[in-house]
DNA sequence: TCGAAATTCGAAGATTCGTTCGGTATTTGC
DNA sequence: GCAAATACCGAACGAATCTTCGAATTTCGA
Protein backbone atom coordinates (compact mmCIF):
# COMPACT_ATOMS: atom_id res chain seq x y z
CA UNK A 1 0.00 0.00 0.00
CA UNK A 2 1.93 2.80 -1.34
CA UNK A 3 0.47 5.90 0.64
CA UNK A 4 0.52 8.98 -1.78
CA UNK A 5 3.21 11.77 -1.80
CA UNK A 6 3.35 14.96 -2.54
CA UNK A 7 5.05 15.53 -6.52
CA UNK A 8 8.34 16.14 -6.25
CA UNK A 9 8.64 18.38 -8.96
CA UNK A 10 7.45 21.83 -7.71
CA UNK A 11 5.31 22.89 -10.86
CA UNK A 12 2.57 19.66 -10.00
CA UNK A 13 3.34 20.54 -6.32
CA UNK A 14 0.96 23.60 -6.11
CA UNK A 15 -1.56 21.71 -8.57
CA UNK A 16 -1.74 18.40 -6.10
CA UNK A 17 -1.87 20.70 -3.30
CA UNK A 18 -4.65 22.32 -4.42
CA UNK A 19 -6.83 19.38 -5.89
CA UNK A 20 -6.02 17.64 -2.43
CA UNK A 21 -7.69 20.46 -0.40
CA UNK A 22 -10.78 20.42 -3.46
CA UNK A 23 -11.35 17.09 -2.61
CA UNK A 24 -11.04 17.34 1.60
CA UNK A 25 -13.72 20.22 1.13
CA UNK A 26 -15.55 18.37 -1.17
CA UNK A 27 -15.78 14.93 1.37
CA UNK A 28 -16.37 17.51 4.13
CA UNK A 29 -19.79 18.79 2.03
CA UNK A 30 -20.97 15.25 1.27
CA UNK A 31 -19.70 13.63 4.84
CA UNK A 32 -22.09 16.86 6.57
CA UNK A 33 -25.05 16.48 4.16
CA UNK A 34 -25.16 11.99 4.32
CA UNK A 35 -22.64 10.94 6.90
CA UNK A 36 -19.37 9.86 6.78
CA UNK A 37 -20.19 6.03 6.85
CA UNK A 38 -23.22 7.03 5.14
CA UNK A 39 -21.61 8.76 2.17
CA UNK A 40 -19.50 6.20 -0.66
CA UNK A 41 -16.47 6.76 -2.11
CA UNK A 42 -18.65 5.78 -5.69
CA UNK A 43 -20.53 9.46 -4.65
CA UNK A 44 -17.09 11.14 -3.71
CA UNK A 45 -15.39 10.50 -7.37
CA UNK A 46 -18.41 11.38 -8.62
CA UNK A 47 -19.03 14.86 -7.12
CA UNK A 48 -15.19 15.36 -7.40
CA UNK A 49 -14.99 14.22 -11.03
CA UNK A 50 -12.50 11.71 -10.46
CA UNK A 51 -12.17 8.26 -11.35
CA UNK A 52 -12.26 5.72 -8.42
CA UNK A 53 -8.25 4.53 -8.98
CA UNK A 54 -7.85 8.70 -9.49
CA UNK A 55 -8.99 9.69 -5.75
CA UNK A 56 -6.35 7.28 -4.02
CA UNK A 57 -3.75 9.79 -5.91
CA UNK A 58 -4.38 12.57 -3.20
CA UNK A 59 -5.90 10.54 0.01
CA UNK A 60 -4.25 7.02 1.32
CA UNK A 61 -8.17 5.77 2.15
CA UNK A 62 -11.46 7.20 3.13
CA UNK A 63 -10.25 7.49 6.98
CA UNK A 64 -7.45 10.01 6.01
CA UNK A 65 -10.40 12.24 4.76
CA UNK A 66 -12.05 12.42 7.82
CA UNK A 67 -8.82 13.07 9.58
CA UNK A 68 -7.53 15.93 7.01
CA UNK A 69 -11.38 17.67 7.73
CA UNK A 70 -10.43 17.78 11.24
CA UNK A 71 -7.22 18.92 10.87
CA UNK A 72 -8.17 21.60 8.81
CA UNK A 73 -10.98 22.95 11.13
CA UNK A 74 -8.82 22.88 14.52
CA UNK A 75 -5.49 23.61 13.46
CA UNK A 76 -5.86 27.35 12.37
CA UNK A 77 -8.81 27.76 15.00
CA UNK A 78 -6.13 26.43 17.77
CA UNK A 79 -3.68 28.74 16.26
CA UNK A 80 -5.97 31.61 16.98
CA UNK A 81 -6.90 30.94 20.19
CA UNK A 82 -3.34 30.43 21.26
CA UNK A 83 -2.90 34.11 20.04
CA UNK A 84 -5.34 35.67 21.68
CA UNK A 85 -4.69 34.58 24.77
CA UNK A 86 -0.57 35.64 24.75
CA UNK A 87 -2.42 38.95 24.34
CA UNK A 88 -2.79 41.33 27.83
CA UNK A 89 -5.87 42.03 27.08
CA UNK A 90 -8.49 41.65 30.26
CA UNK A 91 -9.93 38.24 30.50
CA UNK A 92 -13.59 40.15 29.46
CA UNK A 93 -11.87 41.33 26.09
CA UNK A 94 -10.05 37.61 25.36
CA UNK A 95 -13.08 36.25 25.67
CA UNK A 96 -15.09 38.40 23.28
CA UNK A 97 -11.86 37.81 20.77
CA UNK A 98 -12.15 34.01 21.42
CA UNK A 99 -16.13 33.68 20.77
CA UNK A 100 -15.86 36.10 17.96
CA UNK A 101 -13.07 34.08 16.17
CA UNK A 102 -14.86 30.83 16.97
CA UNK A 103 -17.93 31.56 15.86
CA UNK A 104 -16.87 32.94 12.29
CA UNK A 105 -14.62 30.00 12.07
CA UNK A 106 -17.30 27.64 13.15
CA UNK A 107 -19.76 29.38 10.46
CA UNK A 108 -17.45 28.93 7.16
CA UNK A 109 -15.99 25.41 7.90
CA UNK A 110 -19.44 24.44 8.72
CA UNK A 111 -19.45 21.43 6.73
CA UNK A 112 -16.04 20.65 8.24
CA UNK A 113 -17.76 21.24 11.96
CA UNK A 114 -20.88 19.33 11.30
CA UNK A 115 -18.84 16.19 10.47
CA UNK A 116 -16.51 16.96 13.85
CA UNK A 117 -20.00 16.72 15.91
CA UNK A 118 -21.21 13.75 13.88
CA UNK A 119 -18.01 11.72 14.35
CA UNK A 120 -17.20 12.51 17.89
CA UNK A 121 -17.79 9.13 18.97
CA UNK A 122 -15.31 7.40 16.29
CA UNK A 123 -12.50 10.48 17.35
CA UNK A 124 -12.83 9.56 20.95
CA UNK A 125 -13.04 6.09 20.92
CA UNK A 126 -10.38 5.39 18.80
CA UNK A 127 -6.44 5.51 19.56
CA UNK A 128 -5.59 7.12 15.98
CA UNK A 129 -7.92 10.29 16.72
CA UNK A 130 -5.64 11.01 19.60
CA UNK A 131 -3.94 14.28 18.14
CA UNK A 132 -7.68 15.19 17.06
CA UNK A 133 -8.73 14.86 20.34
CA UNK A 134 -5.69 16.51 21.93
CA UNK A 135 -6.30 19.65 19.92
CA UNK A 136 -10.39 19.64 20.95
CA UNK A 137 -9.24 19.76 24.68
CA UNK A 138 -6.27 22.27 24.30
CA UNK A 139 -8.71 24.41 22.47
CA UNK A 140 -11.63 23.74 25.64
CA UNK A 141 -8.52 24.36 27.89
CA UNK A 142 -7.74 27.65 26.32
CA UNK A 143 -11.62 29.08 27.20
CA UNK A 144 -11.88 27.06 30.68
CA UNK A 145 -8.89 29.54 31.12
CA UNK A 146 -9.68 32.61 30.58
CA UNK A 147 -13.23 31.74 31.90
CA UNK A 148 -11.04 31.00 35.56
CA UNK A 149 -9.00 34.44 35.41
CA UNK A 150 -12.26 36.22 34.51
CA UNK A 151 -13.67 35.03 38.15
CA UNK A 152 -10.79 35.15 39.71
CA UNK A 153 -10.31 38.87 39.04
CA UNK A 154 -13.66 39.31 39.29
CA UNK A 155 -14.26 40.55 36.35
CA UNK A 156 -16.90 37.67 35.42
CA UNK A 157 -19.27 36.02 37.81
CA UNK A 158 -20.33 32.35 37.15
CA UNK A 159 -23.33 30.29 39.37
CA UNK A 160 -21.14 27.48 38.37
CA UNK A 161 -18.03 28.05 36.11
CA UNK A 162 -18.07 24.60 34.53
CA UNK A 163 -21.21 24.62 33.48
CA UNK A 164 -20.97 28.20 31.79
CA UNK A 165 -17.74 26.32 29.84
CA UNK A 166 -19.97 23.64 28.86
CA UNK A 167 -23.18 25.80 28.00
CA UNK A 168 -20.83 28.22 25.45
CA UNK A 169 -19.38 25.11 24.31
CA UNK A 170 -23.21 23.86 23.48
CA UNK A 171 -24.20 26.73 22.05
CA UNK A 172 -21.06 27.38 19.36
CA UNK A 173 -21.26 23.47 18.55
CA UNK A 174 -24.70 23.78 17.80
CA UNK A 175 -24.51 26.71 15.33
CA UNK A 176 -24.00 25.35 12.36
CA UNK A 177 -26.94 23.26 12.24
CA UNK A 178 -28.92 26.69 11.86
CA UNK A 179 -26.73 29.33 10.62
CA UNK A 180 -26.53 30.29 7.06
CA UNK A 181 -24.11 31.97 5.01
CA UNK A 182 -25.66 35.49 4.50
CA UNK A 183 -27.93 34.70 6.97
CA UNK A 184 -30.00 37.63 9.09
CA UNK A 185 -27.37 37.69 11.76
CA UNK A 186 -23.75 38.12 11.34
CA UNK A 187 -20.81 35.73 13.07
CA UNK A 188 -20.08 39.17 14.61
CA UNK A 189 -23.91 39.31 16.02
CA UNK A 190 -24.20 35.96 17.17
CA UNK A 191 -20.80 35.73 19.03
CA UNK A 192 -21.76 39.27 21.01
CA UNK A 193 -25.04 37.44 21.69
CA UNK A 194 -23.62 34.40 23.41
CA UNK A 195 -20.92 36.13 25.39
CA UNK A 196 -24.02 38.14 26.80
CA UNK A 197 -25.43 35.16 27.54
CA UNK A 198 -22.44 33.81 29.00
CA UNK A 199 -21.11 37.20 30.86
CA UNK A 200 -24.45 38.31 32.23
CA UNK A 201 -25.16 34.94 34.24
CA UNK A 202 -24.85 36.12 37.71
CA UNK A 203 -24.90 34.13 41.10
CA UNK A 204 -29.05 33.74 42.28
CA UNK A 205 -29.36 36.41 45.22
CA UNK B 1 -41.04 -9.47 4.30
CA UNK B 2 -43.12 -10.37 6.87
CA UNK B 3 -42.85 -7.44 9.56
CA UNK B 4 -42.61 -9.04 13.00
CA UNK B 5 -46.19 -8.27 15.11
CA UNK B 6 -46.58 -8.43 18.67
CA UNK B 7 -47.91 -12.17 19.89
CA UNK B 8 -51.33 -12.84 20.48
CA UNK B 9 -51.54 -14.95 23.19
CA UNK B 10 -51.44 -12.57 26.68
CA UNK B 11 -48.63 -14.24 28.30
CA UNK B 12 -46.19 -13.46 25.85
CA UNK B 13 -47.49 -10.43 24.81
CA UNK B 14 -45.50 -9.07 27.61
CA UNK B 15 -42.27 -10.79 27.47
CA UNK B 16 -42.24 -9.69 23.95
CA UNK B 17 -43.18 -5.75 24.34
CA UNK B 18 -40.04 -6.35 27.35
CA UNK B 19 -37.64 -7.69 25.27
CA UNK B 20 -38.09 -5.56 22.59
CA UNK B 21 -37.53 -2.51 24.81
CA UNK B 22 -34.19 -4.17 25.43
CA UNK B 23 -33.04 -4.66 22.23
CA UNK B 24 -33.97 -1.29 21.22
CA UNK B 25 -31.75 -0.12 24.23
CA UNK B 26 -29.18 -2.31 24.05
CA UNK B 27 -29.13 -0.67 20.42
CA UNK B 28 -29.25 2.92 21.50
CA UNK B 29 -26.05 2.35 23.96
CA UNK B 30 -24.18 0.48 21.04
CA UNK B 31 -25.22 3.58 18.67
CA UNK B 32 -24.26 6.33 20.60
CA UNK B 33 -20.92 4.74 21.40
CA UNK B 34 -19.87 3.38 18.37
CA UNK B 35 -22.16 5.23 15.69
CA UNK B 36 -25.31 3.82 13.58
CA UNK B 37 -23.37 2.55 10.45
CA UNK B 38 -20.48 1.37 12.84
CA UNK B 39 -22.36 -0.67 14.84
CA UNK B 40 -23.09 -4.08 12.85
CA UNK B 41 -25.75 -6.13 13.73
CA UNK B 42 -23.58 -8.92 14.63
CA UNK B 43 -22.02 -7.13 17.41
CA UNK B 44 -25.82 -6.01 18.12
CA UNK B 45 -26.21 -9.85 18.80
CA UNK B 46 -23.51 -10.13 20.79
CA UNK B 47 -24.66 -7.59 23.11
CA UNK B 48 -28.20 -9.02 23.30
CA UNK B 49 -27.43 -12.48 23.28
CA UNK B 50 -29.66 -13.20 20.44
CA UNK B 51 -29.04 -15.15 17.11
CA UNK B 52 -28.61 -13.07 13.92
CA UNK B 53 -32.08 -14.54 13.22
CA UNK B 54 -33.81 -14.33 16.62
CA UNK B 55 -32.88 -10.39 16.41
CA UNK B 56 -35.79 -9.75 13.54
CA UNK B 57 -38.61 -11.38 15.85
CA UNK B 58 -38.38 -7.52 17.45
CA UNK B 59 -37.58 -5.56 14.55
CA UNK B 60 -37.79 -4.88 11.12
CA UNK B 61 -34.80 -3.69 9.94
CA UNK B 62 -31.59 -1.71 11.10
CA UNK B 63 -33.50 1.44 10.88
CA UNK B 64 -36.35 0.86 12.13
CA UNK B 65 -34.57 0.43 15.77
CA UNK B 66 -33.27 4.04 14.72
CA UNK B 67 -36.99 4.87 14.64
CA UNK B 68 -37.79 3.66 17.97
CA UNK B 69 -35.05 5.22 19.39
CA UNK B 70 -36.28 8.68 18.26
CA UNK B 71 -39.86 7.75 19.01
CA UNK B 72 -39.13 6.64 22.50
CA UNK B 73 -36.97 9.80 23.07
CA UNK B 74 -39.28 12.73 21.27
CA UNK B 75 -42.77 11.55 22.19
CA UNK B 76 -42.78 11.83 25.99
CA UNK B 77 -40.49 14.62 25.86
CA UNK B 78 -43.07 16.25 23.40
CA UNK B 79 -46.47 14.80 25.84
CA UNK B 80 -44.59 16.38 28.42
CA UNK B 81 -43.73 19.84 26.99
CA UNK B 82 -47.63 20.23 25.70
CA UNK B 83 -48.89 19.45 29.37
CA UNK B 84 -46.56 22.25 30.74
CA UNK B 85 -47.84 24.60 27.95
CA UNK B 86 -51.08 23.74 29.07
CA UNK B 87 -50.86 25.50 32.09
CA UNK B 88 -51.81 29.19 32.97
CA UNK B 89 -48.53 30.16 34.73
CA UNK B 90 -46.52 32.57 33.63
CA UNK B 91 -44.30 32.71 30.62
CA UNK B 92 -41.06 32.49 32.77
CA UNK B 93 -42.23 29.88 34.96
CA UNK B 94 -43.62 27.62 31.71
CA UNK B 95 -39.90 27.98 30.13
CA UNK B 96 -38.50 26.86 34.10
CA UNK B 97 -40.49 23.85 33.77
CA UNK B 98 -39.86 23.12 30.30
CA UNK B 99 -36.07 23.69 30.96
CA UNK B 100 -36.02 21.43 33.41
CA UNK B 101 -37.96 18.47 31.76
CA UNK B 102 -35.97 18.80 29.13
CA UNK B 103 -32.63 18.92 30.73
CA UNK B 104 -33.48 15.95 33.23
CA UNK B 105 -35.31 13.51 30.35
CA UNK B 106 -32.00 14.08 27.63
CA UNK B 107 -29.87 13.42 30.80
CA UNK B 108 -31.76 10.07 31.13
CA UNK B 109 -32.13 9.30 27.96
CA UNK B 110 -28.88 10.19 26.76
CA UNK B 111 -27.44 7.55 24.63
CA UNK B 112 -30.63 7.61 22.54
CA UNK B 113 -30.37 12.00 22.59
CA UNK B 114 -26.62 10.82 21.38
CA UNK B 115 -27.90 8.90 18.64
CA UNK B 116 -30.29 11.19 17.81
CA UNK B 117 -27.50 14.22 17.14
CA UNK B 118 -25.49 11.70 15.43
CA UNK B 119 -27.89 10.65 12.66
CA UNK B 120 -29.29 14.33 12.40
CA UNK B 121 -28.32 14.69 8.54
CA UNK B 122 -30.28 11.35 7.60
CA UNK B 123 -33.03 12.38 9.85
CA UNK B 124 -33.43 15.92 8.16
CA UNK B 125 -32.98 14.17 4.89
CA UNK B 126 -35.02 11.19 4.43
CA UNK B 127 -38.64 11.27 4.03
CA UNK B 128 -39.15 8.12 5.31
CA UNK B 129 -38.11 10.23 8.90
CA UNK B 130 -40.80 12.84 8.58
CA UNK B 131 -42.41 11.93 11.87
CA UNK B 132 -39.68 12.50 14.05
CA UNK B 133 -38.61 15.45 12.33
CA UNK B 134 -42.02 16.82 12.55
CA UNK B 135 -41.84 16.05 16.30
CA UNK B 136 -38.99 17.93 16.53
CA UNK B 137 -40.28 21.05 15.35
CA UNK B 138 -43.29 20.96 17.51
CA UNK B 139 -40.88 20.91 20.61
CA UNK B 140 -39.00 24.11 19.59
CA UNK B 141 -42.20 25.76 18.18
CA UNK B 142 -43.29 25.19 21.68
CA UNK B 143 -39.67 27.00 23.52
CA UNK B 144 -39.93 29.67 20.69
CA UNK B 145 -43.78 30.28 21.52
CA UNK B 146 -42.85 30.29 25.12
CA UNK B 147 -40.11 33.14 24.87
CA UNK B 148 -42.54 34.94 22.32
CA UNK B 149 -45.19 35.23 24.94
CA UNK B 150 -42.38 36.23 27.66
CA UNK B 151 -41.22 38.92 25.69
CA UNK B 152 -44.66 40.33 24.96
CA UNK B 153 -45.43 40.38 28.27
CA UNK B 154 -41.84 42.09 29.08
CA UNK B 155 -41.29 39.30 31.49
CA UNK B 156 -38.16 38.10 28.99
CA UNK B 157 -35.96 40.17 27.30
CA UNK B 158 -34.08 39.07 24.11
CA UNK B 159 -31.13 41.04 22.43
CA UNK B 160 -32.47 38.49 19.97
CA UNK B 161 -35.20 35.47 20.56
CA UNK B 162 -34.14 33.73 17.32
CA UNK B 163 -30.43 33.28 19.00
CA UNK B 164 -31.52 32.83 22.28
CA UNK B 165 -33.77 29.93 20.91
CA UNK B 166 -30.60 28.47 19.54
CA UNK B 167 -28.36 29.52 22.01
CA UNK B 168 -30.92 27.23 24.23
CA UNK B 169 -31.14 24.29 21.60
CA UNK B 170 -27.72 23.96 21.77
CA UNK B 171 -27.04 24.01 25.43
CA UNK B 172 -29.54 21.19 26.02
CA UNK B 173 -28.40 19.37 23.19
CA UNK B 174 -25.33 19.33 23.79
CA UNK B 175 -25.47 18.32 27.65
CA UNK B 176 -25.28 14.31 27.19
CA UNK B 177 -21.92 15.06 25.74
CA UNK B 178 -20.56 15.65 29.18
CA UNK B 179 -22.85 14.72 31.34
CA UNK B 180 -22.50 11.77 33.99
CA UNK B 181 -25.31 10.14 35.86
CA UNK B 182 -24.63 10.83 39.51
CA UNK B 183 -22.37 13.62 38.40
CA UNK B 184 -21.92 16.70 40.31
CA UNK B 185 -24.82 18.84 39.22
CA UNK B 186 -27.89 17.51 38.98
CA UNK B 187 -29.90 17.91 35.98
CA UNK B 188 -32.34 21.05 37.81
CA UNK B 189 -29.17 22.66 38.74
CA UNK B 190 -28.04 22.27 34.82
CA UNK B 191 -31.43 23.11 34.03
CA UNK B 192 -31.43 25.80 36.28
CA UNK B 193 -28.37 27.16 34.94
CA UNK B 194 -29.01 26.97 31.49
CA UNK B 195 -32.10 29.44 31.98
CA UNK B 196 -30.68 32.29 33.80
CA UNK B 197 -27.91 32.61 31.23
CA UNK B 198 -31.18 32.69 28.73
CA UNK B 199 -32.98 34.83 30.61
CA UNK B 200 -30.72 37.10 31.93
CA UNK B 201 -29.76 38.17 28.63
CA UNK B 202 -30.61 41.72 28.03
CA UNK B 203 -29.99 44.37 24.64
CA UNK B 204 -26.64 46.20 25.07
CA UNK B 205 -27.18 49.83 26.52
C1' DT C 1 -51.25 -33.59 27.19
C1' DC C 2 -51.59 -32.00 22.47
C1' DG C 3 -51.42 -28.81 18.77
C1' DA C 4 -50.52 -24.40 17.48
C1' DA C 5 -48.08 -20.31 18.35
C1' DA C 6 -43.95 -18.27 19.41
C1' DT C 7 -39.04 -18.15 19.85
C1' DT C 8 -34.52 -18.93 18.50
C1' DC C 9 -30.88 -20.59 15.75
C1' DG C 10 -27.10 -20.13 12.30
C1' DA C 11 -25.68 -20.96 7.82
C1' DA C 12 -26.37 -19.05 3.21
C1' DG C 13 -27.59 -15.29 -0.01
C1' DA C 14 -27.35 -11.04 -2.07
C1' DT C 15 -25.60 -6.74 -2.07
C1' DT C 16 -22.61 -2.99 -1.16
C1' DC C 17 -18.34 -0.99 -0.32
C1' DG C 18 -13.36 0.35 -0.01
C1' DT C 19 -9.39 -0.50 -2.25
C1' DT C 20 -6.07 -2.34 -5.65
C1' DC C 21 -3.69 -2.70 -9.92
C1' DG C 22 -2.24 -2.82 -14.58
C1' DG C 23 -2.40 0.15 -18.10
C1' DT C 24 -2.86 4.70 -20.67
C1' DA C 25 -2.54 9.53 -21.25
C1' DT C 26 -0.48 13.79 -19.93
C1' DT C 27 3.01 16.85 -18.25
C1' DT C 28 7.62 18.32 -16.74
C1' DG C 29 12.53 19.19 -16.84
C1' DC C 30 16.42 18.88 -19.57
C1' DG D 1 11.75 15.93 -28.35
C1' DC D 2 12.78 12.37 -24.83
C1' DA D 3 12.56 9.97 -20.73
C1' DA D 4 10.77 10.00 -16.40
C1' DA D 5 7.47 11.48 -13.30
C1' DT D 6 2.81 12.29 -12.67
C1' DA D 7 -2.27 11.94 -13.27
C1' DC D 8 -5.96 9.36 -14.13
C1' DC D 9 -8.95 5.49 -15.46
C1' DG D 10 -12.24 1.65 -14.47
C1' DA D 11 -12.81 -3.17 -14.13
C1' DA D 12 -12.23 -6.49 -10.65
C1' DC D 13 -11.41 -8.37 -5.93
C1' DG D 14 -12.06 -9.46 -1.26
C1' DA D 15 -14.12 -8.35 2.82
C1' DA D 16 -17.94 -6.97 5.42
C1' DT D 17 -22.68 -6.19 5.76
C1' DC D 18 -27.81 -6.80 6.41
C1' DT D 19 -31.28 -9.89 5.85
C1' DT D 20 -33.65 -14.30 4.83
C1' DC D 21 -35.25 -18.88 5.56
C1' DG D 22 -36.16 -23.50 6.93
C1' DA D 23 -35.63 -26.16 10.81
C1' DA D 24 -35.45 -27.06 15.75
C1' DT D 25 -36.93 -25.95 20.27
C1' DT D 26 -39.78 -24.03 23.74
C1' DT D 27 -44.05 -22.20 25.55
C1' DC D 28 -48.88 -21.40 25.96
C1' DG D 29 -53.90 -22.41 26.09
C1' DA D 30 -57.61 -25.65 25.91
Amino acid sequence: MPLPSPPTRPALRARYEARRREVVATAAKLFAERGYAGTSMAELTAATGLAAGGLYHYIEGKDDLLIAICDELLEPLLERAREIVATEAPPVEQLRELVAAWVAHVVEHRHHMLVFTQERQAIERQPRWRHVRSQRKAFEKILDDVLARGEIDGSMTFADRRLSLFALLGMVNYTPQWVRPNGRLSPTEIADGYCAMVLADAPPS
